[in-house]
RNA sequence: GGCCCCGUCGUCUAGCGGCCUAGGACGCCGCCCUCUCAAGGCGGUAGCGAGGGUUCGAAUCCCUUCGGGGCUACCA
């Protein structure tokens, strides 16, 4: 067996590897800042279908301690985008405050003190570099024997043992073990007496019965410091699981300030859910045989952490992106017709597309819809691929003017402006034997001779089918059209 | 610097000692289809970081090395 035997549980669905829980209850703790990050989302699904699989509990606890950084509607940010990821407000347990339960974060600390478990300290971080050398390195424990009261700025910092290892039980990476003596006293509560993350986390975890932290990997590190604490309070730690950071295209973990990590934005651009969710479990595992798009319910019942791959993630927005092209082909056209709307209409985080609502006509969208489908990888991007239907005039790209309206295009255009004139009915075919017809006579095949009108009629020199396009457009408008961009050509 | 984690195509992965002259997907390239662009079909490109072991046999186990990352706050 390989190292997956060293490797706690095996959990599958429905056996209890750990007798002395009964049941399973995880969490999802982000803090409230900012945007929601993508990371963030993974990590709720992972502990969502944990959850789900072994019949447990998810919990959700906004982690608002940090009042500076904090602010009420980041929250509801929070429930938004889980609501949209498929973890619906109501389905779980919370939202719990972290800020609700100070109280007990300051009893915790008070036990610890009482039970000579951590002492007080007023070193400051300069006396800690004075004393140890030019660069911190961890603190030298000065105060742990000097008896210390509680006191004006005194932090309360718990006693590490000094000999032995504290061994981590992850259902992702086996059992990491620290050295103890290599473990600082920490902070656990502050000058002002309220406790820190490493507590607080803690505290919360053991009040609420969690059973399994499943988390990002960057906090592995906080780990043994977290387990000691759970130890010293006289209970049982959980089962921990390290799921590893997503990274950028430079192999760092993704940050908000230099990558694109907010969920809400991928949302505002078009990605569906379903697409993002199903790429998101896909970071670090694989469903069974050879296929990556599966239903959601394969998802969930294959999913194993135990299975997840220790080693960091590249989000690949390309690859996001061909899923969502498939997602969105995958819809029946009624319903990518109710989809495309908040990008048709605008909303409070989409712009408004560049047309006079009043301008827009719904039955001529859906009866381009359908060829609009299979071009659009990203709902956002149907906006300029039916622009031209519902804009006024149409706005040349340049380039592709450039490139179309060479030589013969005056004379072209001329010729397709006569022929439909001339043409009795409207429709797509008449429309494209026309210019076919118009294109022979001087030589051109249709791919050719459909540049110009092309470029006049839709501004671009990519786009829908031209002649059923020009079908939706309708008659007036088309011609209109063909005449301006003639007339720029003299 | 210290501690810890990680290492299969460019990317995400399958692989759990013989099924592997390493499979799939995204990307990329070519061909077909075609009014443009897509979609679709077909084909191709490319990988076990390196070095030592163990073994009849290693991508799979062990060691070393190199490389990458995370953490290193009275932030969370």
């Amino acid at each position: 067996m390989g190292a997956r035997a060293a490797k706690p549980g095996g959990g599958g669905r429905g056996r209890r590897p750990y007798p002395w829980i009964v049941t399973v209850r995880v969490r999802f703790a982000p803090s409230p800042t900012g945007m929601f990050h993508v990371g963030g989302a993974r990590s709720a699904l992972q502990n969502w279908i944990y959850a789900k699989q072994h019949g447990g509990d998810f919990v959700l606890r906004i982690e608002d301690t940090d009042a500076a950084r904090n602010r009420p509607e980041w929250t509801e940010g929070i429930l938004a985008a889980l609501d949209w990821i498929g973890i619906a407000r109501g389905t779980y347990e919370g939202p719990y405050f972290q800020s609700a339960n100070a109280g007990e974060h300051r009893a915790a600390a008070a036990r610890l003190y009482a039970a000579g478990r951590a002492y007080y300290c007023d070193c400051t971080r300069e006396d800690i570099v004075a004393r140890t050398g030019s660069q911190y390195r961890g603190y030298d424990g000065f105060c742990r024997d000097r008896g210390l009261g509680p006191g004006e700025s005194r932090a309360l910092r718990f006693r590490t043992p000094d000999e032995g290892a504290t061994v981590v039980v992850d259902l992702i990476r086996g059992e990491p073990t620290f050295d103890n003596s290599l473990i600082e006293d920490f902070v656990i509560a502050r000058g002002d007496g309220s406790a820190v993350f490493l507590l607080a986390n803690v505290v919360d975890d053991i009040t609420m019965g969690i059973t399994h932290v499943i988390r990002a990997e960057e906090h592995l590190p906080n780990t043994p410091k977290q387990q000691l604490l759970w130890e010293a309070l006289g209970v049982k730690p959980p089962i921990w699981a390290h799921v590893p950071v997503v990274v950028n295209e430079k192999r760092q973990k993704l940050s908000k300030r230099r990558d694109k990590v907010a969920l809400e934005a991928y949302r505002d651009e078009g990605y569906l859910a379903s697409a993002m969710r199903n790429y998101l479990m896909l970071l670090g595992w694989a469903p069974s045989g050879d296929r990556e798009i599966v239903p959601w319910e394969v998802v969930e019942e294959e999913f194993r952490l135990e299975d997840v791959n220790p080693s960091p993630a590249f989000f690949d927005e390309r690859k996001l992106r061909a899923f969502n092209g498939e997602y969105i082909r995958a819809l029946s056209v009624p319903e990518f017709v109710a989809a495309c709307q908040p990008w048709l209409q605008g909303t409070a985080t989409i712009p408004a597309p560049p047309w006079e609502p009043e301008a827009f006509d719904e039955a001529a969208f859906e009866a381009v819809a359908p060829l609009a489908q299979t071009r659009v990888a990203v709902l956002g991007e149907i906006v300029s691929t039916v622009d031209f239907l519902f804009l006024d005039a149409v706005e040349y790209d340049e380039a592709a003017w450039a490139k179309a309206m060479k030589d013969g295009a005056a004379d072209l255009l001329d010729a397709a402006i006569a022929a439909y004139e001339a043409l009795p009915g409207w429709e797509a075919e008449p429309l494209k034997a026309a210019l076919e017809e118009v294109g022979a006579a001087r030589g051109l095949k249709l791919g050719k001779a459909q540049a110009p009108v092309r470029v006049a009629v839709t501004g671009r020199s990519v786009g829908l089918p031209l002649f059923e396009s020009i079908a939706v457009l309708g008659r007036d408008r088309t011609l209109a059209r063909l005449r301006v961009a003639r007339a720029r050509l003299a």
